[in-house]
DNA sequence: AAAAAATAGATGTATATACACGTAATTAAA
DNA sequence: TTTAATTACGTGTATATACATCTATTTTTT
């Protein structure tokens, strides 16, 4: 059992060459940052195949989410993980693929009314059986435990 | 109990904005991405108090944790937590602040060795100093907690 | 020793983040 | 109702990521 915890904490010391943390917290901290880097790049890794980042493939999720309704820019933004997304930018590169499409709302001019296409549905699709494969392969974590690790992570952000 | 972890787990569900989730595993791994955005957040604000970024307050770390020893480029490239980071380019911005200093190495002259200049120690113990009051004030977890958070992640990545 | 392979790192490009600012449209206030 | 404030979002800039390519050097092979 010891053996077993310790073989598995070296993990992070080995992936970034640091045997000194100055507590658990500060271990996790880098922990939470190395393991979003892992899954980020391993999701990537899949997307590349269907010409799609990240961030691409999230707005395509969050569009699809509403489907067939449309969203505005905002809307879309506030539901980027990584809130400071710029996210006009981000629909730039759909546009261009003619993944989705881009309008200016009827009630409102100011707002850009966004809608997925049937080509960025079938690329949604596609890839999210692509990642959802990923996952079972390589995110070797069960429910029980992923549920206590996301009321741990929710604990990290308590003061929010 | 039951309302507590209700409250607890409505808090990526708000982040974000989304509530359906396939599976706890999903759900960890959007966590994950959410709580490390948060924490690089938390960190790059206090940061900009001293014109630092993340990746720059890491590159001084790691330049730190050899000092007075130099080091080379992919020794620094090698534990960052981003394994991909551009580290010349990094290295770049600290050059022109003067925080380290660029030479080429002399028993190999393909080698870039680094070495943090004093401004470079001084902006980063003030610096660490201000990170580290912000983690105790913003950082909720126990070291117990820190610890089981710590196994789990390495659960995560357990077939990298 | 000469040629080939490998290595270190600088540099180019596309995309993204973080944030400031500008512009048009809408809402609120005077 | 005219002005002021707010909102939505596009756009500019600096920095970073992800990855490919180039050059200079060193190592390995033949």
């Amino acid at each position: 059992m010891y053996v077993h915890t310790f073989v598995l904490e070296m993990k992070l010391e080995q992936a970034i060459q640091s045997t000194k943390f100055k507590n658990e917290v500060q271990k996790a901290s880098l922990n939470v940052l190395y393991t979003a880097w892992w899954l980020k790049n391993l999701v990537s890794k899949e997307l590349k195949e269907f010409g799609l980042t990240h961030e691409q493939y999230n707005v395509l999720r969050i569009l699809k989410g509403k489907y067939p309704a449309q969203m505005c820019v905002r809307d879309i933004a506030c539901r980027m993980i990584e809130q400071n997304s710029n996210v006009p930018r981000i629909i730039d590169r759909l546009v261009i693929k003619k993944l989705v499409k881009r309008a200016t709302s009827l009630e409102d001019k100011r707002e850009t009314v966004i809608t997925i296409t049937q080509a960025g549905i079938s690329i949604l699709e596609s890839s999210t059986i692509a990642i959802d494969t990923k996952y079972v392969n390589c995110v070797s974590i069960t429910e029980t435990d992923a549920t206590v690790l996301n009321s741990l992570l929710e604990k990290v952000r308590e003061k929010e």
